[in-house]
DNA sequence: GAATATCTTTGACTTAAGTCAACAAGACTG
DNA sequence: CAGTCTTGTTGACTTAAGTCAAAGATATTC
């Protein structure tokens, strides 16, 4: 590796909110150890159970991670996007990975070993925070999932993600769905054909107009109100 | 707060694994902002929403932590014991409490403010990697929440608690359900008709014997192989 | 320890969502 | 650009689990 690929690392390290605050001279330690790995769509990065020896960050492309069930049913559980880091959880407890992650995209990602990585952390309380505010920001998406499974049906789930999205995406009442229905399915803990059947029933309803990928709001009062109750 | 009673607070506070490898200098220094807080039976701790300006240790009784719906089901995310923390989610992201906790004991609690807390984690690398392995831990337990509640059905949720029950209790084939069955099912994300059912079918298909909340395992086999396949 | 409240169980019924199957529509690959 | 593979849609059917209601069993509290 080229001393100009490690300068341009560590500037894209030192960029992402998990090294935000952390001083270069620390950031300077990881270039040696950071490995960049590429991966191909539907590459697989780990699975669960594997021993998990450091993290990633995503540099390009996107990742999903996801339980699998005996039948090959899959929940989502995240989908990580540039600058976002995963597997942290075999990092500080287990030392194995939770899940399964595979790449979703042709994708670049930073594999960040974890005992070089704890000793950065230990010198570094900027860095342990950050870490900290993300592992703390993940409980709470898993804690709004698992209210999500159990506590509204799946238009609840569907509005309220629609929702996000719309909010994310900051255009007017359009949004894009971001993943195939298929995968979206996946990730709001359905198939395919019942999303498929909300979705019809949602834009025949008045809620929203489909075309593809792109939504439009038409009714964003009866979907925040849907996507609150939980119940069509 | 007599200088007697400080001192055995921060003996408590030490013996703790959130506090494990702090040294006894920083840990006095909690000894001045830590509140012990009683509460009754019933009681609520916090509800969703409720600002966070610190969070809490339990040092004698039991909390749950849980959702609510509009209608009023509740989903129990975690049951909170001797030792162990909650409400940190507030503390590093989001100022604000996710769920619902309230007492499901004459319990005692130790509060500790958010920014003294900060101040002593920046100060201390021991505390800080103990906090990312106990909020590691958690994201590991919500990733096994999620799985189950996606992707198994009620018979093996249960079967895969009862044998969680049982590891943990280490007493041979009998297990104590330690909460009432409705609490069960709110933890297992069902209600306490649906639980009635599925624990009367697993005693009549010879899995298992029931005494009021003291279970015995009687096909340790067949109830593995359920909790696995998370189907009847 | 009587009185009240809460928890547990069972039965009959309803319903959200999964399964299976067929087909249509896109999207990638050679 | 033809052909294969993956993705999306719709219909008919099944089923796990929720709802409602009633009765019995434990607990709590005054």
């Amino acid at each position: 590796m080229s001393a100009n690929m490690d300068r341009s690392l560590v500037e894209w390290l030192g960029a992402t909110s998990l090294f935000d605050g952390v001083e270069d001279m620390h950031l300077w330690d990881l270039s040696g150890i950071a490995m960049v790995v590429s991966c191909k769509r539907r590459a697989n990065i780990f699975s669960t159970g594997d021993p998990g020896n450091g993290f990633y960050l995503v540099k390009e492309g996107r990742v999903k991670v996801f339980m699998l069930s005996p039948d090959g049913k899959e929940q989502i559980l995240h989908v990580i996007g540039p600058g976002e880091s995963f597997g942290e959880v075999a990092v500080f407890a287990g030392q194995s990975f939770p899940a399964h992650a595979v790449a979703l995209e042709n994708s670049r990602l930073v594999f960040l070993p974890r005992d070089d990585f704890v000793a950065l952390v230990s010198a570094n309380p900027a860095l342990a925070l950050n870490l900290l505010a993300a592992l703390s920001q993940r409980l709470r998406q898993f804690t709004n999932m698992i209210d999500a499974l159990s506590l509204k049906e799946v238009p609840g789930r569907l509005a309220a993600h629609l929702l996000y999205l719309n909010d994310k995406q900051a255009s007017g009442d359009n949004l894009s769905l971001e993943l195939s229905k298929t995968q979206l399915a996946s990730l709001l803990g359905t198939i395919p054909e019942t999303l498929s059947r909300i979705l019809s029933k949602l834009q025949r309803a008045g809620f929203i107009a489909i075309d593809g990928s792109d939504i439009v709001i038409t009714d964003r009062q009866r979907l925040v109100s849907l996507a609150e109750f939980g119940k069509f």
